[in-house]
DNA sequence: AGAGTGACTCATA
DNA sequence: CTATGAGCCACTC
């Protein structure tokens, strides 16, 4: 049973898991990277991820902004982790990406 | 086939 | 900063 979500989810993860320690990347770049436009199918996938080998959390809106419905436990979750990677934030929500932003 | 939804992004005001 | 509308594409009903 080989579905579109699968293999979509298959590619995001891929993406995902290259995004090195104390870097962030955004849902455009991920979505750019799996083939697709549309940064709400990389949210809607992570959202639906259960896979604790992603780091997600390395995920983040346009503006840096990290995702009030996040997965593991919440944004302050999410903050809490970059944190614990040298990630700057400018205010509780945004991450420095002008430092921290990945290129592949 | 159509309508609603979504961890987004962009343009306008 | 906020709010609205449009674009985007796969999922669900």
């Amino acid at each position: 049973m080989e579905k579109r979500k699968d293999n979509f989810f298959n590619k995001i993860y891929d993406v995902v898991k290259q995004i090195p320690e104390g870097y962030v990347a955004t849902y455009g770049q991920v979505a750019q990277m799996v083939g697709t436009r549309d940064a709400r199918k990389i949210g809607w996938a992570l959202h639906g991820n259960k896979n604790l080998n992603v780091p997600c959390h390395r995920v983040v809106n346009k503006e840096g902004k990290v995702a009030l419905n996040f997965a593991f436990d919440g944004w302050e979750e999410q903050r809490k982790r970059l944190m614990d990677e040298r990630v700057h934030f400018i205010d509780e929500m945004h991450v420095n990406l002008e430092r921290h932003l990945w290129e592949r």
